[in-house]
DNA sequence: GTGAAAGCGCTAACAA
DNA sequence: TTGTTAGCGCTTTCAC
C-alpha cells in the first residue's frame, strides 16, 4: 500500500501540487470550486502530509529537545509536562525526551545528536558543570535555554533559574525565627550552582542573625534520600546535635527525617526539618515537610517562551531570568524543644 | 553559515557523494587512500549528516513515540526512563514524549500526529477505552504496542500487561491471612481494564476465603489521592467500618491513610491499608505502605523488544505478555485490633 | 570499488 | 490565482 502524496491529491483534484500544498498550508485562498475539489481528494484518498518531508523542506523540525538528568525526578517530570503542554499549544511543537541519568557522557552525546537538525531548539537541564558539545552547538546557532543549573564556558545563552540563595535564606531565617541557633545544613554537591547558591543563602541568613556558620554542622553530597539519611546519622554520631536541619533538596530532607526517626528523634518536637523543591513527596511525609517551593509552571513557560523566541528569530531575549521561590510552611518545623536559647 | 552536506565532503575528498554516503554508513569498504581522504574532509569541514534528510530517504524516523496519560505519574516516569534507555541502546532510537493528560482528545490527536511518519512505532498507554485514530493507524501499518491498559476495538496488536487480578488476589489473601474479614475496596474507574481486573482479583480472593463481597464496602473512582481520601471518609460516614482497605492504586492508598489519620484511626493498628503499584511514594508514607509491585523495567523491556521487532519486520511477536507482580510487605497492614474474628 | 542520477514527499521561487 | 520546477540532504539503484 503506497503512501498517498501531494501528487496524488493534485492529480485527483485536477490541480498542481503547489496549489495543493499552499492551500493546505493556508498560505493561499483558492476559489471555492478548487478548494472543494482538493478537500474532496484529500478525504477520498486519506491524504496526510509527511511530517519529515515537510520538515526537511522547511528546515524546521517543529520539535524541541528536553534534556534532563532524570525524568523520574518529580521536578523534571513536572517540567516536562508543562513544557510539553505549552509546546503543543504553541504551534504544535513536539518534545523529544533526553534522559541523561546525570551522566556527563550522555549529556554530550545527546547534545551532539540534537544539534544537527533533529530539533529546533533545546531546553537544557544539565547536572554537570561543563559540556563542550553544548558550547559548539550554541556557537553553530542552535537555540538553547539553560534551566535550573548553570553550565560553564558557554557563549551567551538565555538562562532560567530560581532564587536559590533567597530560598535558603528564607528557610534559614524561618528556622531562626522559631528560635533555632544550632542549624545543620545538608547540601548538594559543590560542583552544582544550585548547591553553592543555596549554601550561600543559608550562610547569609545565619550571618544576618549573628550566628556563626559552623562547618561541622554541614554535609554536602548528592541530592538523594540516601545521602540525607547518612548525613543525619553522621551528624549525630559526630556529636553534633542540631535542633534543626535545612536540606537543600526534598529527597535529602526525607532521608534526614528517616534517620531522625531511626535515632528516636521526634520531628518537629525534637528536630525541625526543612527541605527545598516542594516535590509532591513533601506532602506525603509525616509530618508534612516545610520546604521551599519552586515555580515549575513558570519556569517551563519562561523557558519555552524564550526558546520559541530565539527559534523564530525574535531577538532580545532576556538573558537571565531569576524566578521567585516561596517558603511553604507545613508541619516539620517548630520551636526547639529546649525552649528559647540564650543570646 | 551554510550547512555542510555530503556534497561538500565529496568535493573536498575528490569522490562522489554516493561513495561518501556508503562509506560513512559502513555499507562499503573503500580503499584506504579514499577512506582517509573522506575522513579528512569530514573532520576538516565538521560534517554531520542531517538526521531528517536521512530519515526521509530511508523512510525510518529512528524515533519511537511514547504516549502516556501523565509523565508526572511515577509509574509512567519510570517507564519513560527505562524505555528511553533501552531505545538509546538499541540502535540509537530517540523517544518522542506525548503526555495526554488522560484526555481522550489528546490521545486521538497525538495518535493522528504520530501515525504518519513521525515515529517508527508507538508505545501506547491510554487512559480511555477507545481511540478510533489508533485503530486506523494500526490498520495502516504503524507498529504499536499497548502497555498497562487495554483499548477496545483494535486490530490484533501486541500488549504488555501485568497480572492485575493476581496482584489484587494476593493483596486480599494477605489481608485475610492477617485475620481481616471486613475488607473495604477502593478501586479505579470501571472503564479501565486494570480497575476491573483488580476488582475481580479482590472478589475472587474473598470468595476463596468464603467471605461475601459487600458492595457497600467498595468505592470506585479515579486513581487519585483525593478520591482515596473521599472514599475512606465516605465509607466511615456511611457506618461501614472495615478493619482493612485495599486500594487499587498507591495514590488512593495514600488518600485513605490521610483520611484515616484525620478520623483518628491508627494505621495499621486500627486500620490496615494496602496499595497497588509500588510507587516511590509508598516508601515515604508513615507507616510505609504495603503494596503490589509492578515490574516496570520488565514492562519497558518487553514493550520495546516487541515494538522493535515489528518495526524491523520481525514477525511472530508474542501478542499478549502478562508480567508477574509481587506483594511487597511493609508496615501498613497488621492483624485487626479486635483480635481474631469468628468464622 | 566508484559514479551518475533518480528518488524520499514536501515547499517555495519563479513564471505564466 | 495557478502551474512548473528546482531544491531540502540523504540514500540507493543501476551502470561502469
Amino acid at each position: 500500500m503506497r503512501r498517498v502524496t501531494v501528487r496524488d491529491v493534485a492529480a485527483r483534484a485536477g490541480v498542481s501540487v503547489s496549489t495543493v500544498s499552499r492551500y493546505l498550508n493556508g498560505s493561499l485562498r483558492v476559489r471555492p470550486a478548487v478548494a472543494e475539489r482538493i478537500d474532496g481528494a484529500v478525504a477520498a484518498l486519506g491524504y496526510r502530509p509527511h511530517p519529515l518531508a515537510r520538515r526537511l523542506a522547511t528546515n524546521s523540525a517543529r520539535t524541541i529537545g528536553l534534556l534532563v538528568p532524570g525524568i523520574t525526578n518529580p521536578f523534571f517530570a513536572r517540567l516536562a509536562e508543562e513544557l510539553e503542554t505549552s509546546a503543543y499549544d504553541h504551534g504544535g511543537y513536539s518534545v523529544l525526551l533526553c534522559d541523561t541519568k546525570s551522566l556527563a557522557s550522555r549529556e554530550r552525546e545527546y547534545t551532539e545528536l540534537l544539534s544537527h537538525g533533529l530539533v529546533d531548539g533545546l531546553v537544557y537541564c544539565g547536572m554537570n558543570p561543563a559540556n563542550e558539545a553544548l558550547a559548539e552547538a550554541i556557537e553553530r546557532g542552535l537555540p538553547v535555554v539553560l534551566v535550573d543549573e548553570d553550565v560553564e564556558g558557554l557563549p551567551p545563552v538565555p538562562r532560567v533559574f530560581v532564587e536559590n540563595a533567597e530560598g535558603a535564606r528564607r528557610a534559614t531565617a524561618y528556622l531562626v525565627s522559631l528560635g533555632h541557633r544550632r542549624i545543620a545544613y545538608v547540601g548538594g554537591p559543590g560542583e552544582l550552582m544550585t548547591a553553592r547558591e543555596r549554601l550561600r543563602g543559608h550562610r547569609e541568613a545565619l550571618e544576618a542573625a549573628s550566628i556563626a556558620f559552623d562547618p561541622a554542622l554541614a554535609r554536602m553530597g548528592p541530592y538523594t534520600d540516601a545521602f540525607g539519611f547518612d548525613a543525619m546519622n553522621d551528624l549525630w554520631r559526630a556529636g553534633e546535635r542540631p535542633t534543626a536541619v535545612l536540606a537543600a533538596n526534598d529527597y535529602q530532607a526525607a532521608g534526614v527525617m528517616r534517620a531522625a526517626r531511626a535515632l528516636g528523634l521526634r520531628v518537629p518536637e525534637e528536630l525541625s526539618v526543612v527541605g527545598f523543591d516542594d516535590m509532591p513527596l513533601s506532602r506525603y511525609l509525616t509530618p508534612a515537610l516545610t520546604t521551599v517551593h519552586q515555580p515549575v509552571e513558570e519556569i517551563a513557560r519562561q523557558a519555552l517562551d524564550t526558546l520559541l523566541g530565539s527559534i523564530q528569530g525574535r531577538d532580545g531575549a532576556v538573558m537571565n531570568r531569576v524566578l521567585a521561590v516561596e517558603l511553604v510552611v507545613r508541619e516539620s518545623a517548630a520551636p526547639p524543644a529546649s525552649g528559647r536559647v540564650g543570646a
